[in-house]
DNA sequence: ATACTTGCAAATCGTTTGCAATACC
DNA sequence: GGTATTGCAAACGATTTGCAAGTAT
């Protein structure tokens, strides 16, 4: 009879995510993009896709999303973090940004899209896909193809 | 009589930069930036500006540049290039630029221009800034302006 | 049961810094 | 001569890796 275990079990769950019906979704996400729906991603996979404020969409660091799992009594090591922010980057769930020099940040939104960057607090924030566009690329040199093309507004405190 | 030291300085210089008239218009260069020529920054400004092998710029790491700096025996700490690397570009002589994590390049091309990258050998390859333009940007949020528009047209290997 | 994941701690990489020795004007 | 610059070696922060222990299917 294993049912210490599954209580146990339960009360990890409901703990580690605060709402109801937690990974539904999420689970499917993360199978669907063939990566294996874990502990650690799932949650942060939640803290990812689920926690984003107004916003639809994120912009974080390593060392943000392992702050944010700390908060939540999520215990990842920083390796994880990074290692899971990888996967789902090379799993199609997230786009790698780099916009300053020393460090990367993980934007959730996958779409073509760009960003404004505020270099007054090191913030990223969405440009919509069809609210730029850019012109007049010459074609891509001998046996090369655009794979993506990233715009970044610097953006600069100033009235 | 200083002769012998006259003569050794000669020869010094004539080892590190190979050609008749050095450093003239490259002195003038830094001045008017506000940084002083000194012997290595001289000599960096020589790698930098003038051995552009038919391109008109050039983009390096500080890893390329000192690996050029020994190849040329002039003996640079990688410290100096750092240092020099930095005050060149906030002279306005360099535009430095992140394309990949974990390191930036530096443009000799300060003009307004885009980027192609060929993520296939970490090589950059400048766009002129009449071809290509960015149409649609949104007006920058609140008190901020913009500063600078960075394009990125990422190339990978194809067929 | 087996292969994949995780955590830890150490290693690595690019870059920066403190400070004594040196070069420039 | 006085200040700016350099080199060295150590410090640094972000990221990665090796490996033993834990977890998913």
């Amino acid at each position: 009879m294993n049912f210490p275990l599954f209580f146990c079990l339960r009360v990890g769950y409901i703990r580690c995510m605060s709402t109801p019906r937690p990974y539904k979704g999420l689970i499917d996400r993360l199978n669907d993009a063939g990566v294996r729906p874990t502990r650690q991603r799932l949650a942060l996979a939640k803290l990812l896709f689920e926690k984003a404020g107004g916003a639809p969409y994120r912009h974080v660091t390593a060392e943000q999303l392992h702050g944010e799992a700390m908060a939540a009594d999520v215990r990842v090591s920083l390796a994880t973090i990074y290692n899971t922010l990888h996967q789902f980057t090379q799993a199609g769930l997230l786009r790698e940004l780099v916009v300053e020099p020393g460090q990367s940040m993980f934007d959730t939104n996958i779409d073509d899209h760009h960003h404004f960057y505020h270099e007054s607090n090191g913030t990223l924030e969405d440009i919509p896909g069809d609210g730029i566009e850019v012109v007049g690329i010459p074609a891509a040199p001998d046996g090369s193809s655009v794979k993506r093309i990233d715009v970044i507004v610097r953006l600069s405190d100033s009235e």
